[in-house]
DNA sequence: CGTAACCATTTACGCGTGTAAACATAATTT
DNA sequence: AAATTATGTTTACACGCGTAAATGGTTACG
């Protein structure tokens, strides 16, 4: 099953760094999200259902670790957006945030730089 | 409110060509999306309640017209998906989509195409 | 040892969603 | 006019989500 935006939140965190507590994630996450203790051991338990983390117990609190990569997670997210919105394909998303004039100068210098190095890889 | 993605899947059938009945949207999904009439007059009264759409009486029917434009819900959904992945950039998307082998020839072709248009605007 | 502190697990609750069944009402057909 | 059809409106219901309070079980401290 897909996890939450909340759920992702604290994936954020684990991706950052594992293992972590329950502690130490509330400590990074809670006063951005305003969560309270109840609620981020609340998104770990269903992270655990969900298989997306693992935890180990250490005395008398558990380690968890992401088991979801983020680059399924962001693999998966972007796909269904680019299909549900683009036919799938890159290009129009592209063009859809260039015509938005939402294409900073870096942005246009990375993509430039990208695709000469697809052309270097396929000569 | 956001719109749902099965209000998002009417509000396609509305984008491709307004104002249509219900039994129209219903002709064009329910045998893709596997749903009964009822189902696609609640999601119409669920985007007539979230202002998406509007419902003009034409004798015993009414005619639908979105309301939120194409663009805006693209936009919207891309933004949303760009500042929660990829810190809000373009290039990254894209550099991961390419990592992933995701790019096709056309895609490739399309974005040498765009980033040349931009050179020749902005000469 | 009894009690407080610390963690985790369970339970809760309102809300949106996906999916319709029921119901209401006006128009058409018999 | 009665029955049927067409169409929209209301109600329903299970489920996931965001958010947390309540409960339960250990360890630590007095």
């Amino acid at each position: 099953m897909a996890i939450s935006e909340a759920e992702a939140v604290v994936m954020d965190v684990l991706w950052g760094k594992a293992p972590r507590t329950a502690e130490e994630i509330l400590a990074e996450v809670g006063p951005a999200q305003n969560w309270q203790e109840g609620t981020v051991k609340s998104l770990l338990n269903r992270l655990l259902r969900k298989n997306a983390v693992h935890a180990e117990r250490d005395g008398r609190r558990y380690l968890y670790t992401p088991l979801l990569l983020r680059e399924q997670y962001v693999q998966q997210e972007s796909k269904g957006l680019l299909d549900r919105l683009f036919g799938g394909r890159v290009a129009p998303l592209v063009a859809h945030f260039s015509e938005q004039r939402k294409l900073s100068k870096k942005d246009i210098a990375e993509l430039r730089k990208l695709l000469k190095e697809l052309d270097d890889e396929q000569p």
